[in-house]
DNA sequence: CTGCATGCAAACCGTTTGCATCCCC
DNA sequence: GGGGATGCAAACGGTTTGCATGCAG
């Protein structure tokens, strides 16, 4: 649709925050991947992190979150699916109900925006922080 | 759940506001609200403005919409209902199609969070951007 | 040798906060 | 007179950017 996927190079850097990236099965932020990839590459910069993000987001090898909250996060699964805001502590997780393409065919109906997709964000509290509510209660 | 819906007192300030945003079918960020109540209350500061849209979200008189993109969004009308934002100018609207509360049940068998809501987010383009395009690409 | 990528630091932007003053009860 | 609300300005956190250097093709 937009510019469609540049091809571009595999650094070591971007090599990197990519395996960190699809390490772990929750969505980072860009500093949170910062301090992982930091541990293997002690003198990458923040700037680096953040461009290759947007970069590898842009080009397709990575999913970029802009879920609420005011940090954005990153996915290495590009397949859609949609996801869970723990809204105390920000965590994010995929919910894996069935993707519902009908809607965008349903929303295009009722209005004059050309329509490119969709997400689904739920909000809820995640166990972690719901033991902590229930200690801090019971005081 | 939490604290729930404190009454707060209807100050100047709190009711232009108030007013501006009712004005408006889009979703204003809180910067534009601080221009449109400039207009008419030109000493307000920033500062006003946002601690009180935050508070008027809290206690229910109006809704924070917390979609992808950096800003907060805020919008007069509470009951439950969908947006679409345009990828490029970032304009938010309504999208008209029923709320799907089964969702959440869906969602609630499939993860430990505990569920508190969910909000379906469209992206596109928006008719001015479309017409935008055009123009750039007949160049 | 040339250009893209990097590290670093400063700039930026939206938001929050501390504080003195103000206004309403 | 007292407590919350305001205006103002400084602080903050996340992100972006300019620039000199480094490295791969």
């Amino acid at each position: 649709m937009n510019a469609p996927a540049p091809m571009i190079r595999l650094t070591t850097q971007r090599h990197i925050i990519l395996e960190e990236l699809a390490k772990v099965k929750t969505h980072p932020t860009a500093s949170e991947l910062y301090d992982m990839v930091r541990k293997r590459l002690p003198r990458i910069g923040l700037g680096t992190v953040y461009r290759n993000l947007e970069l590898m987001a842009d080009s397709g090898m990575i999913l970029k979150i802009e879920v609420g909250g005011t940090q954005k996060r990153f996915d290495a699964t590009t397949e859609a699916h949609y996801h869970i805001r723990c809204s105390i502590c920000g965590k994010v997780d995929d919910i894996n109900i069935p993707v519902i393409n009908e809607l965008v065919a349903q929303a295009a109906d009722t209005t004059s925006y050309l329509i490119i997709g969709h997400h689904i964000e739920f909000t809820g509290i995640c166990s972690a922080c719901q033991q902590h509510q229930n200690k801090t209660l019971a005081q």
